[in-house]
RNA sequence: GCGGAAGUAGCUCAGUUGGUAGAGCACGACCUUGCCAAGGUCGGGGUCGCGGGUUCGAGUCCCGUCUUCCGCUCCA
């Protein structure tokens, strides 16, 4: 662990070092959990967008694609059940170190109390036998009364201090109740604090009364309220699906573990549209198909397992994770849920329209189950450049190389003049210049040879092409290979397909296709 | 959010009982070499995370704050 712990801390210097992620807001100390792609992170993250998206789209003629705003109307967000789950008045005991919902804690209190009272009445109920009369028991003892009282008064107190969402009020009755820890069994309670996990913004002038916008904590949402436009105007029959990337944004008590976990991240989410009763043999269809997606990419399969839910969320009826092996043990990657009808019909009870499909083949109106798919593309980058990141030793040094999926790479060629005089560099431009349009090129001539393949396997280039005097006369140049290290002798004409062949997406589609 | 640890150059770090900021690598220019890094010369770069305080004087001591890491917690 403590030597995984060290790759963990490697591969987050060697990210800054490189270009590819940086802190946000850096120069001012940072901002908590938000974080800023380099260069080459940038090239790298759009890659995977890239072969996502094209898995999707390209592959199945039954998935478009759509983006939709980030800004939603602020119901959505009530019929997702994301207002209520989003927002728990939490405390914490300084002695246990737990922390807890503080209306669960009352909640539990005021259960605590109802146990008192019925224990008094099956007491009494034992005693009197037939002729008990549970109702004038309740009535008349006066330690039920007591207790009742108590109970009352807590629980109006209770109720509204939720309704005004009044913290300190919620605070007050634990104090004031005695309410201890159930593992410390102390009253040494930090204040209650709000916990809403959704940013929100304000929409329009403040001075008329602003609309309270919320900046979507998933995309999925999108989907969901554009799926009769995409129906309708794409004529989509089901089942049929609606992909879509883009940002969200989470308010996380703890956001940690460098880009693993963000307050602003992105997502891949593709939602697919089924009749109902097919759910199941769909859920199995997509789990399938996206673990040959993430298998694809040839880090081999002894990274990835299924995390299948025994607690399921309220809106699904199976769910599983693809979870990889992060340095920091197996981590959830990707998602892949049955939502049944939850989300569609929630829309309709709030938003008052039917969002039905009628099925030709059965003749009758319905709203469709939905599988979703969906990915973090800021944890799918964090585990590609973790299972890429390799220190090697050689002979007589060693070498940081990112083993990068070709495919993935930002540079895909590194064009280097052995030394920069008698023409060689001219002769090296004139090779990237004829093929720049085809892939991503770097041209390097500063220091000697060997460094300059350590800086370019730094980056995950998997093809590096040197010029030197025989160039000049015969048009041939060395390629030397990434991972092997080797070198071959080519022509110059051909560079352009032999590197092609291994760089293309279309190779790794290609992959998953069959 | 709680507890612990840390923050000095792009990176890794040194910096004595408080006395005007250093090394290696990296970076730039020039020379040299030329197919797997670390040859020579010269050079750029840090208000020591930030803000206060103590002191004649703070990278060093004290307080606060921000950020990061570890543990807890949370996780649609």
């Amino acid at each position: 662990m403590a030597q995984q712990e060290d790759v963990f801390k490697k591969l987050v210097s060697h990210s800054k070092e490189y270009g590819f992620v940086f802190q946000s807001s850096e120069i001012y100390d940072g901002l908590s959990a938000v974080y800023d792609y380099g260069q080459m992170g940038v090239e790298l993250k759009n890659n995977i967008k890239k072969y996502w998206w094209e898995s999707m789209t390209l592959l199945h003629e039954n998935v478009v694609g759509i983006d939709s705003a980030i800004f939603m109307h602020p119901t959505i967000w009530k019929a997702s059940g994301h207002v209520d789950a989003f927002n728990d008045p939490l405390i914490d005991n300084k002695d246990s170190k737990k922390r807890y919902r503080a209306d669960v804690l009352i909640e539990e209190y005021l259960a605590k109390i109802d146990d008192k009272i019925n224990k008094e009445v099956e007491k009494a109920a034992k005693r009197f036998g037939e002729s008990f009369d549970e109702q004038k028991f309740r009535e008349t003892n006066p330690r039920v009364l007591e207790n009742q009282a108590k109970r009352d008064e807590v629980h109006s107190r209770f109720a509204k201090a939720l309704n005004e969402t009044n913290l300190e009020e919620l605070r007050q009755i634990i104090v004031d109740e005695e309410i201890v820890c159930p593992i410390s069994g102390t009253r040494n309670w930090t204040e209650v604090r709000q916990f809403n996990l959704m940013f929100s913004t304000e929409m329009g002038s403040t001075a008329d009364g602003a609309m309270k916008v919320y900046l979507r904590p998933e995309t999925a949402q999108g989907i969901f309220v554009n799926f009769l436009n995409v129906q309708k105007t794409g004529r989509m029959k089901i089942p049929f699906g609606i992909a879509q990337i883009g940002k969200a944004f989470r308010n996380e008590i703890v956001a940690r573990q460098f880009i693993f976990r963000m307050r602003e991240f992105e997502q891949m989410e593709m939602q697919f549209f089924v009749q109902p009763g097919e759910e199941l043999k769909w859920f199995e269809y997509w789990k399938k198909l996206r673990m040959a997606w993430h298998q694809a990419l040839g880090f081999g399969a002894e990274k990835y397992r299924f995390h299948d839910h025994d607690k399921l969320a309220h809106y699904a009826n199976a769910a599983t994770d693809i979870e990889f092996e992060m340095p920091f043990g197996f981590k959830e990657v990707e998602g892949i849920h049955s939502r049944t009808d939850f989300d569609l019909g929630s829309h309709e009870k709030y938003s008052g329209k039917k969002l039905q499909y009628f099925d030709p083949e059965l003749n009758k109106s319905y709203v469709p189950y939905v599988i979703e798919t969906s990915i973090g593309v800021d944890r799918m980058f964090l585990s590609v450049l973790a299972a890429a990141y390799h220190e090697e030793q050689l002979e007589n040094d060693s070498r940081v190389v990112l083993k990068l999926p070709p495919m993935l790479a930002p540079v895909k060629l590194a064009v280097l003049p052995l030394v920069k005089k008698d023409g060689l560099p001219e002769k090296a431009r004139e090779i990237i210049d004829s093929l720049k349009f085809d892939f991503a090129c770097q041209y390097d001539e500063k220091d000697s040879i060997g460094k300059r393949y350590r800086r370019q396997d730094a980056i995950g280039t998997p093809f590096c092409v040197t010029v030197d005097h025989q160039t000049l006369e015969d048009n041939t140049v060395t390629i030397r290979h990434r991972d092997t290290m080797a070198q071959e002798r080519a022509v110059i004409d051909s560079l352009g397909d032999a590197i092609a062949k291994q760089t293309d997406l279309k190779h790794l589609l290609k992959k998953i296709a069959e």
